[in-house]
DNA sequence: GCAAGGTC
């Protein structure tokens, strides 16, 4: 019987064909590669995800004449997107009597093979299909799943079609409300999402509470005894703590000293959001996807796109280890093969979808660019650093006391270095004290008051905030980078870490006010919950999405014009340009300054022209900014391709126009 | 030009 097996991805397609036939040929029409096996008379095809795509008619796309209790209603129309793919399975549905669906086992999986199917059936109405489940590429799930071949599950594909129904109306009905209320079309749209506003209102909000944030002033009393330590009580009004400080006598007498030995876990293998996580200290998450996805693509590193830490049992890590022996790594896999015991971390999560990103091939640092040696070399050291054994510190705590005053004095050291040898992403921090003895009695070189001040919380980092979104369940793995990114683009936020800008403030205070529940994580749990339902036959696609179009029309039914948002027509952002880097803050208005081209290359603020604060960069060469900033400057330091030469901008010009040469 | 979700 002639048979065609519909895979998800590429990848795939390429290895269930290996699995399941030994006269595998690679065919090729156009730029798409899939396989045959002749014996079998079988064809094997990967998709690229979702092949189609929801949109609404043509008759809806102009935005001023569309009315949106219309486009409330519409009904969204399928549009072919990979087109080339489309067309090999509308040919290959005439040679073949039954499909098998291999997609990946979840909600979006069924629907992508449902799309497939859809085509085939078009062209081919008595073609048989079956669905084949399986957890993970192996030899032994891919054979016990084609041996138990079972049913398309239409609920679940319809529950999935239903979730990109939904998004597409609510999205596109109030990204048009909010644009057309403002007045900004084209380019310079707004837009609304289920993901990306709940996502954008938590960076509103905790640039809220940093900007109503007041710092309280305290003090905290120190003495010097060679090492420093602390007085334990905070005082909130200068004179207490001078009268604390007054009691303090010439000697310390230490009460009590131990010495602890303190582990430091070996990380754990890296999913997509660690491994995000990680990467945003050298470039931001978008980036590093893509990057990655290359990388895999060139079979240097396994898919990026898992949700497991545990590395599978079948996975030889020692011979992976083995392998870069006489690379770059040789050194490092050195020290992993050469411990008593080898024993991998495992994380909280273990799927079986996709092991743990780790490295596939052995990459020479001359065929890759610069920003894919640094994600390659993140990836290896991690594999490494989970193999390794865990960091030592020692920890000296000692407790002193001079005239009944207490002092606490704390002392960490790296004694073993384990995991950090061939993980050197962390700063070590250590704290010097001596070895002391209960008794002992210390002279008072010195005695202190410092005044500090409570602090707002922190701005989102690219790597908090991806793991915020992962807690509340805002996107996907593969998404959440590129929401952030949308946010970015809009002009909502900018800035590492993030920060919301006045457009940012002005939509998510409307939407509270009249579409609380856009801003809000709870909407993805509800509909969740009412896609489970669909999944489960309890309710029908059309029930719940018509039931989500009806809140939907009594929200924008009630809403009335959203007058405050006209003023943000003619908001002149203040967002550094498509090609602007901020490298940090101008040192004479306080906004970012960014590299910039005008005639030349230069440092200028993002504040021109109202700040005309501007230093000179090097003109020769590709210019990156490295992860590390100026201490004098709060700069970031740059650098620039092929020389070592690492600089902060604005001591650079300094120097220069100091007379000192750089180079 | 709209969303979010797959994948390249």
């Amino acid at each position: 019987m002639s048979w065609l097996i519909i895979t998800e991805k590429q990848k795939a397609a390429e290895r269930i064909a290996n699995i399941l036939f030994n006269d595998i040929k690679r065919l090729k029409k156009g730029n798409i590669v899939f396989f045959y096996s002749p014996s079998s008379n079988a064809y094997v095809i990967g998709l690229k995800g979702h092949i189609v795509e929801l949109d609404f008619p043509k008759e809806y796309s102009n935005w001023i004449k569309t009315d949106l209790n219309e486009l409330i209603n519409a009904k969204p129309i399928r549009v072919e997107k990979e087109k080339e793919i489309i067309t090999l399975l509308k040919e290959i549905a005439k040679k073949v009597e039954k499909v098998t669906i291999a997609t990946d086992y979840d909600r979006e999986g069924e629907l992508i093979g449902l799309e497939a199917l859809e085509v085939l059936r078009g062209v081919n109405r008595n073609i048989k299909f079956d669905r084949a489940r399986f957890s993970a590429i192996t030899r032994e799930e891919i054979l016990k799943a084609f041996s138990n071949l079972e049913k398309v599950d239409f609920n679940l594909a319809f529950s999935a079609l239903a979730r990109h129904e939904i998004d597409l109306v609510w999205g596109a009905v109030l990204t048009r409300l909010v644009s057309l209320s403002s007045g900004r079309l084209g380019k310079d749209f707004l837009s609304v999402g289920r993901v990306q506003t709940p996502t954008l209102r938590l960076i509103v909000e905790r640039e809220r509470e940093i900007e109503n944030f007041k710092p309280e002033k305290y003090y905290e009393i120190f003495i010097d005894l060679g090492f420093l330590a602390r007085h334990p009580s905070r005082y909130k009004d200068l004179e207490s703590a001078k009268k604390v400080l007054s009691q303090i006598g010439d000697f310390a007498t230490v009460k009590e000293f131990e010495v602890k030995r303190k582990i430091e876990s070996k990380p754990i293998p890296f999913n997509t959001t660690e491994f995000l996580r990680e990467a945003s200290r050298i470039m931001s998450p978008h980036r590093a996807m893509e990057i990655a996805e290359n990388l895999y693509i060139n079979g240097y590193i396994s898919y990026p796109r898992t949700d497991n830490t545990v590395y599978p049992e079948t996975l030889d890590l020692i011979g992976i280890v083995r392998s870069f022996l006489n690379s770059y790594f040789s050194k490092e896999a050195k020290y992993v093969l050469g411990q008593k015991k080898i024993e991998p971390s495992r994380g909280k999560k273990k799927t079986t979808d996709h092991p743990p990103i780790h490295p596939t091939a052995v990459a020479d640092k001359g065929n890759l660019t610069r920003e894919e040696w640094a994600i390659y070399e993140l990836i290896v050291r991690r594999f490494f650093a989970t193999l390794a054994s865990d960091a030592i510190w020692e920890i000296r705590v000692a407790e002193l006391e001079s005239n009944g005053i207490k002092f606490i004095s704390v002392g960490r050291k790296l004694v073993e270095l384990g995991w950090r040898k061939v993980y050197p992403y962390s700063n070590v921090e250590e704290v010097e004290i001596p070895v002391l003895k209960i008794g002992d009695k210390l002279r008072i070189r010195e005695k202190k008051i410092e005044e500090k001040k409570t602090k707002p919380p922190p701005r989102f980092t690219p790597s908090a905030l991806i793991k915020l979104m992962e807690r509340l369940n805002l996107g996907t793995k593969s998404t959440r980078h590129e929401i952030i990114k949308k946010l970015i683009s809009r002009g909502y936020i900018k800035g590492n870490p993030y920060r919301a800008t006045p457009l940012a403030f002005a939509v998510i205070d409307v939407l509270k006010e009249k579409v609380e529940t856009i801003t809000l994580p709870e909407m993805t749990a509800k509909l969740e919950k009412e896609l489970d339902e669909i999944a489960e036959g309890k309710k029908t696609k059309s029930e719940v999405v018509l039931g989500s179009r009806k809140i939907l029309a009594e929200i924008i039914g009630r809403m009335g014009n959203l007058e405050k948002l006209k003023a943000l027509k003619t908001l002149k952002s203040l967002e550094p340009g498509k090609n602007e880097k901020v490298i940090g803050k101008c040192p004479v208005c306080g906004k970012e300054i960014a590299i910039k081209r005008a005639r030349k290359r230069f440092v200028g603020c993002t504040n021109y022209p109202n700040c005309r604060f501007s230093v000179p960069l090097p003109q020769k060469g590709t210019i990156y900014i490295t992860s590390r900033t100026c201490e004098k400057h709060g700069v970031r330091i740059l650098k620039i391709r092929g020389s070592k030469w690492a600089f902060c901008p604005i001591c650079n010009y300094e120097n220069l126009s100091g007379g000192i040469q750089a180079q």
